[in-house]
DNA sequence: GATGAATGAGCTTTCATTCAT
DNA sequence: GATGAATGAAAGCTCATTCAT
């Protein structure tokens, strides 16, 4: 039973222990007494170690696209879904760290250990920023020369250095409104006092 | 002797094995076999597994850090600054694809199974991007606004996502030079065809 | 109740499972499943494993030494009854495959994982055969100074060897009938053309 | 190096502790002791505990194999080539007992657990049995109508069914000499006072 | 009586590290 | 310095057994 108590239990306690000690350095019995289940018990759960990590990646990041793309639909003007996008981010990040540091971390280097595995969770989240870029193309708010497939990943590598930051070190002297805004200011008018030249 | 034979022999399998299968996933007896040595030689130039990652970190970042710098020497504009920074980035991460991509997976969560490790190497490295901004900010060029600490891990955070791209998936469609240049671009004057309202 | 519905389900579906994958690597849960009933019931009827393997012994065994007794009464000279013995012998391991492969195996080397018990039940079935033999000698149809001890075992052994090809490959090309009356006579005449010299 | 003196080590340590608890019961840690090498050790000489009782077949029994052979080849006389085989194994199963039951109950049931595997060797040596009883029916000494397939099993059985009583109960009263020349008998002239009557 | 979720002891296997040669 | 066989601690996973429902 997938949507059961214990099924919940056992992923919020593994994204506590992933979070604290690395997928790797993890134990399946940190895991259970965190879930306060026996060692055994996971394994009624899921298949295997992986199985737990993969399990966090496919449903918690759901969670995350619906109530981003939600917060989005509000908006009109690509520039203030660009912030919003941002703000949001930064707000998982320090609502649910523990979440955060875990998909920040394990998920990068996923495919070295689970080969087969593809994350397309993660690169339907970051295609809503490309969708927005796209947006504000035709909208003619930004520019047509600007290539969609960095330009996402520029503003995303963006909030996510701040985000790494802010898992390491939580104390950075600059509230989330305060970053998202200048992470979409930077991204949307750029750093230079002066226009383009050309 | 560090700077032995055998002692960057060791260094290189090492980037070539972790590059390959992940820190945790990779054996000293592969590093050994890949450094043509036997598995306890190994141990006569490190002290230990994490001590191979230390030494990575610390040396090849090192060498980095002496290239990049000496190259943004000989600009004096802070906008080609940054767009050289990116372009070197990015040369490197094409040039040595094995070591980019250990420094970009396993240095990020080197937190977790090394306590106690301090990366400063690192921190030296984002840090010429903030003595770039500084000085741009000084010449009037940059916007005094400008948090620098947002900043700089904003362009750094571009470049990194991009690099991860690159890592993962070689083939992008995007040459290195038109990706730098983005960057720098989207970075210096945004992504809007319209200069800020305010 | 011994006799109860439930127990012979478990005791046959034990048998298939058992047959399949011998006694270790056979699970609880295997047994539950072909029995069509929950892992728990299984121990309202044994006390463990074991359990089930030795009421196998028992209960089977029982049955066809009733069955070979009976058969075998109906014949009254001993070269007779050693062939009915063998026909039904080899009868049963054509008609119940999968017992006679848990007998076979698992009762061998019982011993080894139950050492409390002894097999009193098969001991019974093979001293059928010595009864047969004392018999024959009694009425000087077999020789006097045959060891009973041995001559014995050494039919049943042949009859038992045979058994073991037709459990591991069921087309050996020869028929029960055929081989059985081959066996008694090897048994009862020996192999050479000229009968002893001495 | 599978001629090293470890690798015998642990094969001799081996066959006495699945002598002991059988194959299942016996853990990896038991034999390591048996063999006074740490668990570990095992590992760098045997893939896994399969590999062990596999290697216990081929060298063994390959060992046994030309030892009847050439015992074998000293004999003319069909009738003595069979008391010698049966003197040579009956006299192995006193000497090596534990080899003896490892042979016995292990080999039988390993195509349960190793589904891949087929022993060959096992194979060649009852095939010793069928080159004499050929031989001996080209020689006109046995009967040419005598089945070949049944013949060797019959005999072979014979034997093997001796031995396990020998294995679980030593003192069975009567000698190796004794045993052996009573079941050639049994075999070669049959149990009956009096010749076939057909 | 029947269930099956939960338990946790137990075992195989891996691999970083050591040390005799 | 260099080797690689040997070590043994450690961890993932299985499954017989229990027990609350």
């Amino acid at each position: 039973m997938r949507t059961s108590d214990k099924h919940q239990k056992i992923i919020q306690a593994a994204i506590k222990v992933f979070a604290r000690k690395g997928f790797f350095s993890a134990r399946i019995s940190d895991i259970a007494k965190e879930a306060k289940v026996a060692d055994g018990t996971i394994y009624l759960y899921f298949n295997n170690k992986y199985d737990i990590l993969i399990s966090i990646f496919e449903e918690e990041i759901g969670k995350i696209i619906l109530q981003v793309k939600l917060a989005i639909e509000e908006e009109t003007d690509p520039r203030r879904m660009l912030e919003v996008f941002a703000l949001h981010h930064l707000k998982l990040v320090e609502e649910k760290r523990d979440l955060a540091e875990v998909l920040q971390m394990e998920l990068r280097q996923s495919n070295k250990f689970m080969k087969e595995y593809r994350n397309t969770r993660f690169i339907e989240y970051v295609d809503i920023i490309s969708t927005i870029i796209h947006l504000g193309q035709e909208k003619n708010i930004f520019r047509k020369e600007l290539l969609p497939g960095v330009a996402k990943r520029a503003f995303f590598g963006a909030l996510d250095e701040m985000s790494r930051l802010w898992v390491l070190a939580p104390e950075t002297g600059y509230t989330i409104e305060e970053t998202a805004k200048e992470i979409s200011n930077i991204f949307l008018f750029g750093a230079c006092s002066q226009p383009m030249a050309d």
